[in-house]
DNA sequence: GAACATCACGAAAACGTTTTCGTGTTAATA
DNA sequence: TATTAACACGAAAACGTTTTCGTGATGTTC
């Protein structure tokens, strides 16, 4: 790589020294107006840009933010990644991405790389090992070296620490008060194992509608399936052992691939068997019919996880130590042919 | 943040210098067996990491790639971005991933950002903006820097450098020679405004596998999109208009719109009109009828991307200035419900 | 016992900045 | 004319490493 230009040559080439050059630069007023626009004018011809390496170190400050998530071929989590990266640059920080893969141990390496001066402060969602193993002394070790983060979607309850969710639980209740109201009775939930904090969350949901209004929960209308890969076989059974009307399904895989299959069956969907997804990504929009989905707003949440972070790495400056935050978004439901609407469902 | 321990600190706490520290934990041969046990039994105690900012101004490395990507909210692009991030991470690279949200201002800016120090090189798919205005002017600066890079998918002729695509061309004859041997006769190609790289060479393969096969070409089955916004309107209006039997989309958004709102209508989707996209995403998987396309392997071109890069990065040491490589990937075309398979679409 | 090699370590420069403090020159003041 | 203040700039330390070179203390050899 061709040597960039530095304060060094300026000043050779000038017989300045460095730190006039410097302060030069910054149009200080300690340097005489002359020798300020010798100095920048030459600067410019040159394209002299500092080096941010230096800068950092000097200052102790990268700009950079580290991003830590699950997956990235995944609607939802790009969105919010996209959230995050334009509040971000907004504010003049990069954002260093990494992938988790659903690993504890990848989660640990890519924190340990960037921990040693990469970067300002970590934004993450759990892996689901994380989250399975309950394992998060990852984390308390960030926090003992007092690099800030936030966590979001995936996260704990047993670290503290800034967080931003969406109001799972009063989502999926909305959801299931929908097929109530539209008189379904038989209300299946399709959901992945048990140790996902939002999975948790919407399960409850279902539950205390349930319970709100006087309905029965049965135990065999709730289907666990592997996040890892879909088991198509487990899905036919279960619509083929069960008296089922309506479908909410913890992601809009789930939701598609379910609503395909049933419709394979001669189901005519949403007159015999209602659906309702969450994420309301690019499948929900496409799928046929249209599926009504609770949006989780990844984008705005992706800029608040952001904010929380940059405002909580220039505070750190002042010393005040802020309390940690919760910040909830509310899902909205976006409804769609999968299930019977009284006011028109919105075109797209 | 509160300090990290530094050379300096164990040098102090054991009364030794700050060079012998630095030796004693590369396990240096110039320092005795005494000395490096206590040194590294210290270090490990007070899990002494060292400095990634103070390592990389030294070496002039700093061990990151850049990614510019036009959109990430996108299958394709965050395959492959994933491939760059695995690959990349196998070799102690971390990924600053931007976005350039398709505009050339946000593409020069970025580079810039990254360009004084923060990485090693750059690996990207060119905005829309800038395939349009046809303006490299950013792209040969970082070349003057001698800063390595390498185009992906969105590529130009007009810079030399390292690129990696797909055999555009050849995969669109193919699927219209799929359409012409299963006896379709108008055949559509819905495309979007001619100044992507891409689109132009599946245009250019559709128009060849006509010539080739003794098909006149009918201009008005060439239906060109914003790819900023799906006009629904001009798809409804192309298919009452036009007598169709075929149609191939050059992503699978408008294949999968497209073949929605064409079953509106009432065709059936294989029998009288089939249906073939690129990109093999989410939404081909899950549409209904499953959507035939030509997989891109977005996973395998990351990997490609970054193994070329990073052989670049670690060779440029070397100084023997390698020539310039352009890799091609084979699409395949992955047969689903929407097209008419003389083998049996496979499941999923 | 003189000459030399080996060992084990330290001093210092370098990477490219920022910033504090010191200093020589000029101009203003008593 | 002597004192002081303002001005314009430079020296040097600092951020945390790596690495080259120098050096005093041993041990070896004839």
């Amino acid at each position: 790589m061709k040597r960039k230009i530095t304060l060094k040559h300026i000043a050779r080439e000038l017989e300045v020294s460095i730190s006039t050059v410097s302060k030069a630069l910054k149009n200080s007023a300690e340097i005489s107006v002359d020798t300020k626009q010798k100095i920048q004018a030459f600067a410019k011809l040159y394209n002299y840009r500092p080096n941010n390496l230096a800068i950092s170190l000097k200052s102790r400050r990268t700009n950079n933010i580290g991003v830590i998530i699950p997956d990235i071929v995944h609607y939802f989590f790009t969105t919010v990644f996209r959230g995050i990266e334009q509040y971000s640059k907004k504010y003049g920080y990069n954002v260093i991405a990494c992938v988790s893969d659903e690993s504890l141990e990848k989660e640990i390496v890519n924190m340990e790389m960037l921990a040693n001066g990469s970067v300002d402060g970590f934004i993450m969602a759990l892996s689901a090992e994380t989250q399975q193993k309950k394992d998060f002394s990852h984390l308390r070790q960030i926090k003992d070296l007092e690099i800030p983060f936030v966590l979001f979607d995936r996260i704990t309850d047993e670290v503290e620490c800034d967080k931003v969710l969406i109001n799972d639980k009063e989502a999926a209740f909305s959801a299931v008060r929908k097929f109530i109201e539209n008189g379904r009775k038989k209300i299946a939930l399709i959901t992945t194992e048990d140790y996902f904090s939002v999975s948790q969350g919407r399960e409850a949901g279902y539950r205390q509608a349930h319970e709100s209004y006087g309905l029965p929960i049965e135990e065999d209308l709730i289907l666990r399936l592997s996040f890892r890969y879909l088991d198509e076989g487990a899905i036919n059974e279960f619509f083929d052992t069960r008296d089922v009307d309506a479908v909410l399904c913890v992601n809009e895989i789930f939701a598609a691939h379910s609503m395909n299959l049933v419709q394979q069956k001669g189901i005519k969907v949403p007159e015999e068997m209602e659906f309702i997804g969450f994420t309301d990504g690019i499948l929900s929009k496409y799928a046929k019919p249209g599926l009504t989905s609770m949006a989780q707003h990844g984008f705005r949440m992706g800029e608040i996880a952001a904010k929380m972070l940059i405002d909580r790495i220039e505070s750190t400056q002042g010393e005040e130590e802020e309390p940690y935050r919760t910040e909830i978004i509310k899902s909205t439901i976006i409804e769609r042919e999968s299930t019977i609407n009284t006011i028109p469902a919105k075109l797209v």
